[in-house]
RNA sequence: GCCGCGUUGGUCAAGGGGUUAAGACGCCUCCCUUUCACGGAGGAAUCACGGGUUCGAAUCCCGUACGUGGUACCA
């Protein structure tokens, strides 16, 4: 059998969403295990939705995720250009479609955009509210199958503008068999003749997907569910080009549904989670779309948690390594239906690969978030320690800042309310007179300074319990954080002072 | 409307004729911890509905409902 390749064709006109990632990661696990190839090609034949920035960006999001393509426009390839723009100014899908237009599988249609709307518009009825352009409709339309061929030709020579459209069949069913879904049938008098080459003499996604799929020897196709209804066409046109034989296999992947339907960027924006991979701003509208690296997402668990959209493993193991998943991988265990997105779930994930994770792969992005914030680390060593010790407490990277801000500046605020209503002057006695006892010890070090606590404690006759929390407060400024002693010890003895000093003036 | 695809707890899901119907997230109770977490022990599903087939159906078949996608010179 011949080697697999994949392909990954996304259209660059903004952000990649949840679903587009969850594509290209199935389309890259499906080729390594497989040791095969995994390409990304440029689908860019809508002029008039280019979006300046989009491709870079994808690119960035695959980099980002770990996910790196074979062949793609950046990183080159046997069977470029891998823009189709570039493939189209090479005249790659004229030819394809002139060989239809010669067997009669295609023809022209001079019908102009107004003169569509006015089509759609006459034979809607209730039964049927949006005609299509089909066997029913096409001979009474502008084209070369209505005309003489004498009118055809003569609106050829005036260079009327014109578009290239699949003659579907009458009575046929096409079949074809989906690696999730298995056997899919449908009928061809059910489907419409789409337009294959625009005005414009760019191929529509039909056209481009068949040929350069062929060109580019894709051996298996991923796309999302939404093709499954076009699939027809272009079965069809592999039949009518290349042969059947030659036609990769298809996976339709489920989709990916948000809290009211498929998954939106306003569902990210209504309720408060990241619908792409990467911030995306939107360069015509400046607006903002949130991205799961900004909001705190790992790499790892970003495709960890999208694998276990729609596919798992068949064991009880949630928690997987990119390598892991590439060996274990396999088509027939994706489910077919859709999976809604739970970001609560995606929080777990993060917060398991927080603590699996060693520190050191993501210091840098929570240093940088604390010199954003004022506070520069010098210390790196003890910049970890602290990391080490708050790391079970977050969920994401930036909780890294709240969990411990206070090891390295004083706490402004302090949650007096926590306190205040078993507060007394016995308690404030304590810690006045334990001050002074910090100030003789020697060593500073966790066992010693609750030692210290402890006896002063039960020489004052007080629980060395209702004296913790006031000194956690103290120290953080709020009920959360590790073990109290364990912070003193590590912010050292004269700030340790100063925060008791400073909040006995306060409760 | 028509066509396609789907439907196991709130969510992700295992299981594909005989099971006490796994597990995870979230939620609730408890333990640990005199903070918050982590960790641990528990709690909650007549497998969308209705008909079949069968000794027996979550599992196979048909229908209905619901959801979702498509119905563009967008991908």
């Amino acid at each position: 059998m011949s080697k697999v390749r994949v392909r990954f064709a996304p259209s660059p006109t903004g952000g990649l969403h949840l679903g587009g990632v969850r594509t290209v990661l199935y389309n890259y696990l499906f080729a390594k295990n497989k040791g095969g190839e995994f390409i990304v090609r440029i689908e860019d034949t809508d002029q008039t939705r280019f979006v300046p920035g989009a491709e870079q960006y994808i690119f960035d999001c695959l980099k980002w995720c770990g996910i790196e393509p074979d062949e793609s426009p950046v990183h080159g390839g046997a069977y470029g250009p891998y823009r189709q723009s570039e493939r189209k100014e090479q005249g790659i899908y004229k030819q394809y479609a002139e060989q239809l237009l010669q067997n009669g599988q295609a023809y022209y249609a001079f019908d102009t955009p107004e003169e569509l709307d006015k089509m759609r518009n006459d034979f809607k009825t209730a039964e049927n509210p949006s005609p299509q352009y089909d066997q029913h409709v096409r001979m009474k339309m502008k084209n070369s199958l209505s005309l003489t061929e004498a009118e055809t030709k003569a609106l050829l020579d005036a260079g009327t503008k014109n578009v290239v459209r699949i003659k579907m069949p009458e009575h046929e069913v096409v079949q074809f068999t989906d690696m999730i879904r298995g056997d899919i049938q449908n009928e061809t008098n059910l489907v419409d003749d789409k337009v294959l080459l625009k005005a414009d003499g760019m191929p529509t996604y039909h056209l481009a997907v068949v040929v350069d799929d062929y060109l580019m020897k894709i051996t298996h196709a991923f796309r999302g569910e939404e093709w499954l209804p076009s699939a027809p066409v272009h079965v069809l046109l592999w039949k009518y080009l290349f042969g059947l034989d030659n036609m990769p296999q298809w996976a339709h992947l489920p989709l990916i549904l948000g809290p009211s339907g498929k998954l939106s960027k306003r569902d990210g924006a209504k309720y408060g989670f990241p619908v792409f991979a990467m911030n995306w701003t939107d360069p015509k509208t400046n607006e903002l779309t949130e991205g799961f690296k900004e909001k705190g997402f790992l790499p790892e668990a970003f495709i960890n948690l999208l694998a276990l959209l729609g596919w798992n493993a068949g064991t009880e193991q949630e928690l997987f390594t990119k390598a892991a998943l590439i060996e274990l991988f396999s088509i027939d265990r994706v489910h077919s239906g859709g999976a809604k997105f739970d970001y609560e779930k995606a929080k777990w994930f993060n917060q398991e690969w927080i603590k699996k994770l060693p520190i050191k792969n993501y210091e840098l992005i929570i240093k940088n978030e604390f010199a954003a914030k004022g506070i520069s680390i010098t210390d790196d060593a003890a910049f970890e320690k602290v990391l080490e010790l708050v790391k079970d407490r977050c969920t994401l990277l930036p909780d890294f800042y709240t969990q411990a801000v206070f090891f390295f500046k004083t706490p402004e605020q302090l949650d007096i309310e926590a306190v205040k209503p078993k507060w007394n002057s016995d308690k404030a006695a304590f810690f006045s007179s334990w001050i002074e006892k910090l100030q003789t010890l020697t060593a500073w070090d966790f066992a010693t300074i609750e030692e210290s606590f402890k006896a002063l404690a039960t020489e004052k006759n007080i629980k060395p319990g209702e004296l913790q929390l006031p000194f956690r407060i103290m120290l953080v400024g709020g009920k959360f954080g590790p073990p109290v002693f364990e912070i003193a010890a590590t912010i050292g003895k004269e700030e340790t002072v100063k925060r008791i000093t400073n909040a006995l003036s306060q409760f």
